[in-house]
This record gives C-alpha cells, structure tokens and sequence, in this order.
DNA sequence: GAGCACTGC
C-alpha cells in the first residue's frame, strides 16, 4: 500500500494496518539484529576509526533568541585548556606531532569532532611545525570554516581573524598575522590559480576529504604538484622554502587509495571514545521503502519511551512531506496510553524559520520524529538522536557526457553513507539504527559514494585545471580519474565556446579562456559576460548571470498558486524567462534605493546553527521584505544575488570591461545571451515540438517557463532537466540570425544534419 | 502542465 498524504479514508487503513502490525505484537519478528559474531564494522568497510562516539559539541544556545545555536563559548566550569586535554586526541599528541614533524604526507583518520580539526592545527603551530608561513586547513562548507575557526581562535584565546582567521566567498577574516587560515576548498583552488606553488602556506590540511567534493579531488592533483615541484626548487642550491606537508583527514574513506596516491604516505588512526550502536537489518527486502518506514516509526513509537528521538533518511521533500502528513495523521488515531508525537520535515529548500524546528527539543512525554534527507548526513547535527531509521535511498545527479544531461535519481546509498547515517544515532550515547534492507542487500551496497567528480559536468573543472597551468589536463593525475568520454565532453564544449584551442596536437587556453576562469561561473555564463560589452549590456548581463547563479529567487508555495500567479504576470516579458527575471531584480533594487542593504561585504552573511546557515543576517530593511513577499521573492538569495553581482563586477573592472547599461533596449541582452548560449538552443519543428540544436534530442518547455503557452521558433536555455520528459528550463526568446552569427560554422553544420 | 538531493567559487 503506498503512503499517500491527502486520502483520510487511506490513513484510516493504514492505522488499522498498524493496530493489527505493531498493537498486536506481530511487528516483533519485522527486524533481524545483525549477526552478533559480526561485531561493529572493521577495516576497510569502514576503517576501525569509525565507531560511533559523541562529537564535542562546540555549539550552545542562544538565549535572546530561541533555538538558535551559536558557537560555545567555552564552559563556564570546564577551563578551555582543561577541555582540550579531554579531547581523546590529547593522549596521542605526543606520538602525533613526532610523526607530523617527520613526514612530508601524512592521512589522519579520526572521527568528526573527535577534535583532529581543531587540534592538530594548533599542535603542529604550537610545534613550531610550518611556521614559516600559513597553516591552511579546507572544509567542503563554508559554515564548517567560519565555525571552526572561531572555535579555534577561543582556544588560542586571540581575536578572530588574526593568528586564526577564515576565507570563504565574499568574507575574508584574515591579516598579516595570520598562522592557521580556515577556508573552504573551492576558496584555496582558486587561490591556486593566482598560486599555482601556493608559496604562502607550508602546511596544508584536507580535512573530510572523503566527502570527495569536486573542489578536494582537483585539490589532491593540484596540492601534490605543487609539492613535488617545490621540493625540486628546493634542489637549487639557494634554498627557498621550508617543511611542506600535506595532511588528509576524514572520518571514513578508502584508506588504501589514498595512501596510494599521495605516494604511500602512512596513515595514522585516532581512536576515541565511542557509543555503540545496534545495527538491524530487515528480514526480507523491502518493495515498498517507504511503507516500511511508516510501520518501523510506529513500531519504534510503541516500544520505545518518548524522550528517544527518531531520525528518518528519506530521498526528498515530496516524500517526506507526504510521509510527514500521514504520520501526523495516524499519531492522532492511535490508541489511549501512547505518547503524541510531533513528525518534522528537513530539507535544505525549507525556510530557516521551519528549519531551526529540528533544535527544539519535544515537549515533555511527546516523541520528536524527524523526516530528513541527506543534509542530516553532514550539515546539520542533531543532538538527540537515539534512532536511525535508514531507508537506504538517496536522490543523486548523475552526468551523461554523450547527451550533456543531468539527471537526478532515486538511487541506492554507498555503505559509507549508510555508515554515516548510522553514525547519527550514537553522538552522545549508545543508539539504534534500523536499515530497510537486509544484511544481504548491504553487502552488495558500492562500498563508497561515486567521487562527485565522476559525476559531473567537468567543463568548469577543465577550464580551471588550464588556467592553473597544467600542462596536460586529459592526463590530469586525479585520485580517481573521471571518464574519458566526460573529458572530451568537457573539452569539445569549451572549444566551442573558444576557451581553448588546438596547437601542434595540444590543447592549450586562449586568451578569452584564460579571462573566463577568472570568473566563479560556470564556463558559459563567463563568456556571456565577456561578450556582454560587445552588446553594450554588461549591466544587465551581470544582473541575470547573478540571478541564474543562486537557487531561485522565485518562492512559489502551491498552497497560494492563484496569488503567485497574480504577483508575477507584472513581471512578466514575452521574451522569456531571463528578461522576466531581470525584471523582478529591477523592481527589487527599485525599491531597495540601489542600497547594499542584504549581504555587503563585511557582513556575516550567517548565523551559525549546529553547523548549519541557515539564515542570513536579516539587514533586509522590513520595505523590502514586505516587497519580497507581496511579490513572492525569495528576500535571502536576492541578497545573495547582490553579493554575487559584486563580487562579479569587481572581476569586470579588473579585467577592463566596459560596464554599461543598455536601458530598454532588451533586445540586445537577447542578442548577447544568444551568442553566449548558443550551444543552448533549440528549434521549433512543423509538428509544435522542439529539437535541441547540438543533440537533436526532442526537448520541451518547462511547464514553469513564462515561454510555456506559447511557441517560439527559436530558443536559447539555461539546462535540461530530464524528468518525465526532456524539459528546457529558463528559457530566452531568440533570432534565428543571431545564432548564426554567434556561430556561422557551427550552426552551418548543425543545420544541414538537421535537413538531412 | 511539472515538481530539484547537497555543496561551492
């Protein structure tokens, strides 16, 4: 029976489903305990280190405003020094720094908040190790780095942003003085671009290195490089530079890979204290996942007392707010004697407001269900947790290079995710982690999540391993190498877009390359812009490359479809989606007086909320909110609109490009989007259908798009989305002219295999 | 007439 939201007469079935499931004891038998001989996991699935312990909980909450987590300021009873010796970490300083002080590679394996992030920065300057320059340490988040070194600099007992500081986008806590710099991957790479050797840091620390983010996985390459060539500069006889070490550390990860590719370097463990935790598999496969989340709830919410927590890894938000509703239905129908029950939805789309629920603690005698997707896994941590309830799913992207499509699917977790899930329901003390599947099922799981770079668009990365003067980017020495075919996709595209160029057999950047990978952009968002200009509209072009580059600054709540509807028709261009947008953001700076009042340079663009951002700093003055949400705007990412066309304007005036406004003359944005997407474009057929020009793949309009009712013969869109059907989504009206000027020999080619 | 997990520069 599948667990819909809306049916009453469904839930009713349901809870007569569980009365006589679970209220009769007849649920008992529905879990199998893993095989006692078959302990706790060991090596290497997953390394002996993770064993589920408490993380030190560096977060406390805020009085003034409530449910709101900050970073501790330390305890009050427990002195700063007295708790970093508690830390497990302190027994193996000793042994650690001895090893640190001799190796030029080492992989620290220890478990999050186990303190290897905050401590070994701090051993290793404290050892006088790398003092000669700067102790850079990398995160995959941008919160992560800011907290971090907040935490850091409280035990340092020195002012944030002098000896520790961080460097995220569009913050940069840091000065002269600065020893340990907390920064986020993506932030260091680009560093590198300028830096290829990154001559200002003797030590540079990988940490959670095994989420294997595309930023860390170029890092691994870049890092290494500029290793081996610094200790061949070292060779000359005057001899510049000093101890230069490269340490990696994760919680979980494939140890023997990583020990191969960073030259055999030896790998250190950290043990800790740890709570343990039940592992209980389903006795038969599971059809229907989500039914059997439903009844293991119930059966959990039966048997268990009501402070225990239950935390659910589910795919989405359309299922969880399905599972959410039915919850809450049969909560409300079970039978006298059993505790309420309040069911919450997290994922990462949810308004801050709704999201900062998961902190607040059930009210007494009540349980706290909490539906999540995989943000749980990693960005936000719960305290609490005493039960997992793993449904084995993740929704992921996967790239296919042939079609240059994105698909996102439902597909099976890797058993380092469902260890990771695992690992949430024993943070402060021993918990249970119920997996829809059986034994059997988790030994055929992969043993790691695909490395994000194996499943993406490599066409940014290509343009960026370039511009850090690789010399061979096909033979790039990555950690796990993408697909050839995804190379050559990537390659191929960026040729077309004349970012590189074929000389004596190699591929090498052209100058208009090397100016786009001064952008933080996709690769044909930079190019629009470089040729914006030529088009005397970089002003609106800078505006609409900023709004594509945020989530959405549409809020559309299907509650209020009518209303929406109603908001938007004033802002509403014929010539499609991106003018309709350049619209919005007119009427917002309209009525924002052109002030940076949202985001702005020195402002912490966030609170911190047991690790997650989860709101801005609200500067938006209340005119502009109201505007915001009469016209359901998006008040949040607006702001980060702003911030990003900043940030991309001073890239601009560094580089001399003419900034100007074209004023009403939007078809000359048209023109320019046109000849910047033109790889982007598809043609209306006879027949009402569309055909995209470089596949010749049937394509649709996005039912979204202002362009939906209506056929236009030509267009230029942002991506493919491949759900139901092939859909265009954000879509510009253009010429067929100005696509064959944008591109006379491609579309020459194109076009006569389209007639043929 | 659809519906998108999560990050990051």
């Amino acid at each position: 029976m599948p667990v819909t939201s809306n049916a009453c007469a469904e839930s009713i079935h349901v809870v007569t489903f569980l009365q006589r499931r679970i209220g009769a004891g007849a649920a008992i038998g529905f879990w199998r305990q893993r095989d006692p001989r078959r302990t706790m996991p060991h090596d290497p699935d997953p390394p002996p280190a993770k064993r589920f312990k408490p993380g030190s909980v560096f977060f406390r909450l805020e009085r003034n405003k409530p449910g709101m987590l900050l970073p501790r300021k330390g305890n009050v009873t427990t002195p700063i020094e007295v708790q970093r010796k508690q830390l497990p970490i302190y027994q193996a300083k000793p042994q650690l720094v001895t090893q640190l002080r001799q190796l030029s590679n080492a992989i620290v394996i220890g478990e999050t908040g186990s303190g290897k992030t905050t401590q070994i920065p701090q051993y290793l300057y404290e050892a006088g190790i790398g003092r000669q320059g700067m102790i850079a340490i990398t995160q995959p988040r941008r919160v992560a780095a800011i907290s971090l070194a907040g935490r850091v600099s409280e035990e340092k007992r020195t002012q944030l942003g002098k000896l520790v500081g961080y460097t995220v986008r569009f913050e940069d806590l840091t000065c002269s003085e600065t020893k340990l710099r907390f920064m986020t991957d993506g932030m260091l790479l680009r560093e590198a671009i300028g830096d290829p050797l990154l001559l200002r840091y003797t030590v540079v620390v990988l940490d959670e290195a095994h989420e294997r983010t595309v930023h860390t996985d170029v890092l691994f390459g870049v890092v290494k490089a500029a290793q081996r060539r610094r200790r061949e500069l070292n060779k000359i006889p005057l001899k510049v530079g000093c101890g230069w070490l490269v340490i990696v550390m994760s919680a979980t990860m494939d140890v023997d890979l990583f020990s191969e590719y960073f030259n055999k370097s030896p790998v250190l463990y950290l043990e800790g204290r740890q709570h343990p935790i039940q592992i209980y598999y389903t006795k038969q496969s599971q059809s229907d996942y989500l039914q059997a989340a439903l009844v293991s709830v119930f059966q959990i919410h039966q048997e268990a007392p009501a402070s225990h927590d239950v935390l659910v890894f589910m795919t989405g938000q359309e299922e969880i707010e399905a599972l959410a509703r039915t919850c809450r239905d049969i909560a409300k129908h079970l039978p006298d004697g059993c505790s309420p029950m309040v069911v919450i939805p997290l994922y990462a789309s949810l308004p801050p407001a709704q999201q900062l629920r998961v902190f607040q603690p059930a009210p007494k005698g009540c349980r706290k269900v909490i539906l999540s997707t995989n943000i749980a896994e990693t960005s936000v941590t719960i305290s609490g947790i005493k039960y997992v309830i793993d449904t084995g799913m993740v929704k992921a992207k996967r790239f296919n290079p042939d079609s240059g499509l994105e698909v996102l699917a439902v597909q099976r977790v890797s058993k380092a995710q469902a260890w990771q899930r695992a690992g949430r329901a024993g943070r402060e003390d021993s918990g249970s982690c119920y997996r829809l599947y059986t034994e059997q099922e988790f030994d055929n799981f992969i043993p790691m999540t695909v490395p994000e770079i194996q499943r993406c668009n490599l066409a940014g990365v290509m343009l960026q391993l370039m511009a850090l003067g690789i010399p061979d980017v096909m033979n790039f020495d990555f950690m796990s190498k993408p697909s050839p075919e995804a190379v050559r996709s990537a390659v191929e595209h960026l040729e077309l877009l004349g970012a590189l160029e074929r000389k004596n057999g190699q591929v090498v950047l052209t100058a208009l390359g090397k100016k786009m990978a001064s952008f933080p952009l996709e690769p044909r968002y930079a190019k629009t812009i470089l040729l914006s200009p030529d088009f005397s509209c970089s002003d609106e072009v800078l505006s609409i490359v900023s709004l594509l580059s945020v989530d959405t600054v549409l809020y559309n709540p299907p509650a209020r479809r009518e209303e929406v509807l109603a908001a938007r028709r004033k802002f509403t261009s014929s010539e499609g989606d991106h003018m309709t947008l350049l619209n919005i953001y007119r009427a917002f700076k309209k009525v924002s007086g052109n002030k940076v009042g949202l985001g702005g340079g020195s402002q912490r663009d966030g609170e911190v909320f047991a690790g997650c951002t989860m709101t801005r700093r609200a500067t938006c003055p209340p005119l502009l909110q109201e505007w915001c949400r009469e016209n359901f705007v998006n008040s949040r990412n607006m702001g980060l609109v702003k911030d990003v066309q900043a940030q991309l304007r001073d890239i601009c005036l560094k580089l001399n490009l003419k900034l100007e406004s074209c004023g009403a003359d939007t078809g000359s944005v048209r023109r320019c989007l046109a000849h910047g997407m033109f790889v982007n474009a598809a043609e209306l057929q006879p027949d009402g259908s569309y055909l995209a020009l470089d596949t010749h793949q049937p394509v649709a309009i996005h039912p979204s798009s202002v362009l939906f009712q209506g056929k236009p013969a030509y267009v230029v869109f942002n991506e493919l989305l491949h759900t139901s059907r092939c859909y265009m989504r954000d879509l510009c009206l253009v010429d067929a002219d100005w696509l064959l000027d944008a591109a006379p020999e491609y579309f020459g080619r194109k076009l006569r295999l389209s007639k043929s």
